[in-house]
DNA sequence: AACACGGGGTT
DNA sequence: AACCCAGTGTT
C-alpha cells in the first residue's frame, strides 16, 4: 500500500503553486471580472501562447464592458480574426449588451446568472467566479480533466457524460475552503506544466503520492483518447474580383455556420455561378494554385480565381457585400485563408 | 449522445 | 497524421 500523503490534495497543490505556478499572465495583473471573462473565453480550446497577443490588443480597444457593447460587430470580429471559433466573439459582444441592459453595466458574479449569458458554460462561469471573488468553485477544462482522470484513476473518454459527471464530483471533492482564485489557477497550471499529455513530470508532482495513474503505472493510458471523428472534404471556389481601382469584392457570411459574420470572398460552384450571383461578368480569369485549409471537422480545398470585373458599377452592394480597399482590410474580420490570399494579393504575388 | 465550430502546437 | 488545447451551443 502507498503511504498516506502528508497533506490534503488542495494543500499540496497550493504549496506547489506558490513556488512554481504562473503568476504573470496578462489577465492576472489587473484581475477584474471583465478581464477574467474575456481571457476565459479566448482560452476556450485555445492555447495560452496564442491568446496573449489577442488579449492585449482586445483590451486596448475594448477596455471595459461598455466599450465592448458600443463597438460594432465588425470591429469585434476584426479583433478576433485568426483566433477561430468566431461564435465566441459574437457571444461576447451579445453578452456585453446584455450586461449593460440587465446587470447594471457589470458582469454578474453568480454561476446561475453567468451561465445565462451566451458563451458561458458551467466551467467558464465557475472560473470567472473563483478568480473574481476568490470563492472556491470547480472548473473542468482540458487541463483539469487530465489531472483528475489520472489522480482519481477515471477510465473512459472525458467527453462521455458519465465520465464528465464523475470528474465534476472529483473536482468538487478537492476544492479548498479558501484561496479559490489561486486554486483554480493552480489546478490548471498543474495540468499545463506538469501533468501534461505526454512526458508528464510525475516525479516532481505535488500530488503523486495518491495519484491512481502514477501508482498503477497507467499515466500513459489516462485520460482515454477521444474516439476518432471523421473529417469530411469540401471543395470551395473563391473569386478574387478586383474593380480595377485597387478594391476587392467581399461578402459577409451568414451569422451562423463556418466563419459566421466574417467577410469572405464570393463563393460558388463555378466561375459562371459566381458571376451570375453577382450579376456581372469578369475578364482575365486566372485560376490560382489551390489552398488546403483544415478546420476541426472538415478539410477545405480552396480554389482561388483572380479576375477583373468588366462592369464593377453594376455589382449590387449592401451591408452584406461591398468593395474593400486591399490595404485597409485589417479593420475587417477575415477568415485565415482569406487573409492569406489578401496578403499575397497585396504583395504582388498574383500579378 | 453526437456534432458543429478554427486555428495552431506537439508528438 | 493524430491528437489536443482554460468549451459551448445546437440538434
Amino acid at each position: 500500500m502507498a503511504e498516506q500523503p502528508a497533506a490534503p490534495f488542495q494543500q499540496r497543490l497550493l504549496a506547489w503553486w506558490d513556488l512554481s505556478g504562473r503568476k504573470d499572465l496578462p489577465w492576472q495583473h489587473t484581475r477584474t471580472p471583465y478581464r477574467v471573462w474575456v481571457s476565459e473565453i479566448m482560452l476556450q480550446q485555445t492555447q495560452v501562447a496564442t491568446v496573449i497577443s489577442y488579449f492585449e490588443r482586445w483590451m486596448k480597444s475594448f477596455p471595459d464592458i461598455s466599450s465592448l457593447a458600443k463597438a460594432s460587430l465588425d470591429d469585434v470580429l476584426a479583433h478576433w480574426a485568426g483566433l477561430g471559433y468566431y461564435a465566441r466573439a459574437r457571444n461576447l459582444h451579445k453578452a456585453a449588451a446584455s450586461c449593460m441592459e440587465r446587470h447594471e453595466k457589470k458582469l454578474p458574479l453568480s454561476a446561475e446568472e453567468l451561465t445565462e449569458l451566451p458563451g458561458i458554460g458551467l466551467s467558464t462561469a465557475n472560473a470567472i467566479v473563483s478568480q473574481s471573488t476568490d470563492q472556491p468553485r470547480a472548473v473542468l477544462d482540458g487541463n483539469v480533466r487530465r489531472v483528475l482522470a489520472r489522480h482519481a484513476g477515471v477510465e473512459g473518454w472525458t467527453g462521455q457524460s458519465a465520465v464528465q459527471k464523475r470528474l465534476w464530483a472529483e473536482a468538487e471533492k478537492r476544492l479548498p475552503d479558501s484561496r479559490g482564485a489561486d486554486y483554480t489557477q493552480a489546478i490548471m497550471d498543474l495540468g499545463a506544466m506538469l501533468c501534461t499529455r505526454s512526458n508528464p513530470g510525475c516525479g516532481h508532482c505535488p500530488v503523486n503520492a495518491d495519484c491512481q495513474a502514477w501508482l498503477t503505472d497507467r499515466v500513459r493510458e489516462l485520460p482515454s483518447p477521444k474516439p476518432a471523428t471523421r473529417v469530411s472534404d469540401k471543395k470551395v471556389n473563391m473569386l478574387i474580383l478586383t474593380n480595377g481601382r485597387g478594391k476587392v469584392l467581399l461578402e459577409r457570411r451568414p451569422p451562423t455556420g463556418v466563419w459566421g459574420g466574417l467577410w469572405c470572398l464570393p463563393e460558388g460552384d463555378s466561375i459562371e455561378t459566381i458571376e451570375a450571383s453577382l450579376g456581372i461578368s469578369a475578364t482575365d480569369v486566372t485560376a490560382l494554385p489551390p489552398i488546403e485549409h483544415r478546420l476541426s471537422h472538415l478539410r477545405m480545398t480552396i480554389h482561388p480565381m483572380l479576375a477583373t470585373a468588366c462592369d464593377a458599377m453594376q455589382v449590387r452592394c449592401s451591408g452584406q457585400r461591398d468593395w474593400y480597399d486591399k490595404r485597409q482590410q485589417q479593420t475587417l474580420g477575415l477568415p485565415k485563408p482569406v487573409a492569406e490570399l489578401m496578403k499575397r494579393l497585396n504583395s504582388g504575388e498574383f500579378k
